[in-house]
DNA sequence: GCTCGTTACGATACTCGTAACAATA
DNA sequence: TATTGTTACGAGTATCGTAACGAGC
């Protein structure tokens, strides 16, 4: 009864089915099955009736899983605690970052981190704001980047950048990202919004709404680069932050300008019940870094840092 | 990270010395070393500090030892809380009775035992009463037959048998068990008595007592063959149950004459605090229905069964 | 016939033990 | 020099994956 024996029987416990389960497992079929009955010889005491379709759980079965989990969830906290406390960044670090950051941060910390510590495998997803969030409350992830305008019950924030949304117009409008336009200015073009809920969406709601408008989009997409090249092409206008078409911009492939007294604010985010690996610790030190950098160096346009000043070097759980 | 390697970092923990660790662990020193390594290598952090004379904790090694303590008794727990519901006997039961019960109860059931459940591995200890307490109160067994005059603070007990305390002398001097004797009979022969702390000593202590005598025995010997062997060769008397001298009994090497009014009590008894796996259960079915056969069929001579009717089938945590 | 679990078997990977080595008092 | 931990390497064992099989809707 080894701790992987019991994740694969939670896997199977979960699905109900041997075959997900083991997908799940990143293990065989039969490798996993086999390790069921290796365990249910070991206990003496059948943990799932074989069905059909798939398997159920015995009634034994049912008490070895509700015992299970908090064990697992033990072992889990034991090693990230004990982890916390090491001297090199060792395991496994996962990112879950907003897509607006890809090109101009993510891209440029994942690079370097994995360049400084070779020995840490870095998992990163990309996606919503919305659903970065949900990751790194679900423990999907160790650090979150994303839009402060997110909720954070349960999650630490940590203040990174704030920046300008923008107005994106096709290139031949000829925006100006030094000559900030007012709220009003989003009406009168065809907008195209992300979908609620999200929270760049939100924000833009707040525009109109501070300009006596609603937003009536006829066009709602979800992906950033979707929007990005559906403006270029001239199909409608849309909002994003500047580092969200920070790469767009140096090809010249749009136009933008700054919506005036509208600031867009990112942040890392930790769980609050989990202790910190030294590689997370490292990690949120790196992104502090380079945003301090970014912004410095002046190709983070419009963003102010909003680090507590030398980088960020204590933040953490001491 | 798993049960065993966090099992040979606790035996590392405790003593101090991977070398006896590694007897204890039951592996080789190297094997074990090399563990301890990849543990540390795994959560990125020095366990030990290594020196000339063994090794001491680093103050991130106490803070897992405190954690794993913990983790490794609830995975015992729920090991045995699971087992304790197996259809089938499986894994190992761990017995500790009482030397005076070796020859009569403890060999039969064991041998029985053994023959029905050949998969299942017995570990048996005998020892004085007090020792098999010490022993099942520390969880290092998982049944106990021991005398009803322990203590049983934690322990569970199940009246198994009642017998004579017989006054044991050389063959010729021609004690007879039908023919008991007083507790005044124990005056005036040298006496061959167990040392304190032993539930024997006491109960012949208390019977002569009754008889306003106190024991002042030239001779104290702690185990029941060396004490039968000298009584056998005249140096004395001595006093034990008749489960304790029935084969010598039976080889007539030996008379003995049951003490009036004097009787002598036999458990079975387990941990309150731990589920009973299904060996376990069906360890103690055995011992009943053997103490059952023993009793009725004049085997186990001016004994008397204590058990709940119909051998204590109902004897459990249901 | 399709889904899903089990059995069979060769390949792989991990752990172990022996032996040689290193460090320290 | 005795004690104790580490390194090196060959052997043994357990797990895994692929392929074939079986059972139930």
């Amino acid at each position: 009864m080894d701790v992987r024996q019991l994740e694969y029987f939670m896997h199977v416990a979960n699905t109900l089915n041997i075959t997900h389960a083991a997908m799940r497992a990143h293990v065989s079929q039969p490798a996993l099955s086999r390790q069921i009955r290796l365990l249910e010889q070991e206990l003496g005491t059948k943990l799932f009736k074989r069905k059909a379709r798939g398997v159920v759980l015995t009634e034994t079965g049912q008490r070895l899983v509700d015992r299970t989990r908090v064990l697992l969830s033990n072992v889990g906290r034991i090693k990230s605690e004990i982890m916390s406390s090491a001297d090199e960044p060792v395991g496994t670090v996962r990112l879950a970052a907003s897509n607006s950051l890809s090109g101009l941060l993510t891209s440029r910390v994942v690079a370097r981190f994995r360049r400084t510590y070779p020995q840490v495998s870095v998992h990163v997803t990309e996606n919503t704001s919305m659903i970065v969030r949900e990751s790194i409350a679900n423990d999907g992830a160790d650090v979150a980047l994303l839009s402060d305008r997110e909720s954070f019950t349960t999650l630490t924030k940590m203040p990174l950048v704030t920046e300008s949304l923008l107005l994106i117009a096709p290139l031949e409008v000829g925006l100006d990202l030094s000559r900030p336009v007012s709220a009003k200015s989003l009406t009168g073009h065809n907008l195209i919004l992300t979908p609620f809920p999200n929270g760049l969406r939100r924000a833009v709601d707040e525009i109109l709404v501070r300009a006596g408008r609603v937003a009536e989009p006829k066009l709602e997409v979800d992906t950033n680069s979707l929007m990005t090249s559906l403006t270029k092409y001239g199909t409608g206008y849309c909002v994003l932050p500047y580092s969200g078409v920070h790469e767009l911009l140096v090809r010249k492939e749009v136009s933008a300008a700054p919506i005036r007294n509208v600031r867009w604010g990112w942040v890392t985010a930790v769980s609050r019940e989990r202790a910190m690996s030294t590689a997370t610790k490292k990690l949120i030190e790196m992104i502090a870094e380079e945003a301090k950098v970014l912004t410095s160096n002046g190709t983070w346009k419009t963003a102010t840092l909003d680090l507590a000043q030398d980088s960020g070097k204590h933040i953490g759980l001491d």
